[in-house]
DNA sequence: TGTAATACCTATAACTTATATGTATATTTG
DNA sequence: CAAATATACATATAAGTTATAGGTATTACA
């Protein structure tokens, strides 16, 4: 898994899911959940999260919350009720997706 | 699953095992196997599998075949023993990727 | 005979993520 | 305490994959 080609597609929809379970996250925090669940298999950069997160929050999926944290502003990210929406929707097409791929992969049936 | 955003990264490992299952197909029996196989769900269309199966060619992974039916020339795929190789691998990858999204995604464990 | 299906192909657009780079503060360690 | 590392934000451009749109030609069917 040190190509990170599979992922394409599913960014947001690790974002979302993350911000689901965890109500608000700051970037970084997000960065480095997805490190520890995959056990290091997945390191998402600044550089693909940040305009993600941009992007999710132009569509009105998320919406930010700046603190200061000693000198430095923390941006939290937060689901909107769009949001809320949109990621049950996501992860119900990735369960699809996964079936569908399992059938034509001939893989062990799962889920 | 109208949007297929999802088979990105996919498509390359889906005709390797198309071809592994059967042997040798045609650029066209391929968009019509994969239709039938996820029931109408995944569309690939010519323009996205014709540079997908001379991109597997130019990588070693392919050889082609001209059969002549009629006037029309038919041009078949067969894996290369290179191509065996990677579509295991391309295999195992997909499965680990799977494994790895139900943790992310908290979905049930399979496989 | 005209429409749909078969069968090949390419060029360019669109979309997503990676890479490279930039800035700045806080913490840890030698 | 200085240097390295971690924290924390961000953007611009490259790279890679698939979609869209277009092109050509044969065969089957209504």
């Amino acid at each position: 898994m040190q190509s990170n080609e599979l992922i394409k597609g599913t960014l947001k929809t690790i974002i979302l899911n993350l911000l689901k379970e965890n109500g608000r996250m700051y970037g970084y925090e997000i960065t480095q959940a997805i490190q520890e669940i995959t056990k290091g298999e997945i390191k998402i950069t600044e550089g693909s999260l940040y305009p993600a997160l941009h992007g999710l929050v132009a569509e009105g999926m998320l919406i930010t919350e700046s603190v200061n944290i000693g000198k430095r502003v923390r941006k939290y990210y937060r689901l909107t009720k769009e949001g809320k929406v949109e990621t049950k929707k996501k992860l119900t097409e990735f369960s699809d997706y996964i079936v569908m791929m399992q059938g034509l992969l001939n893989l062990k049936p799962s889920i």
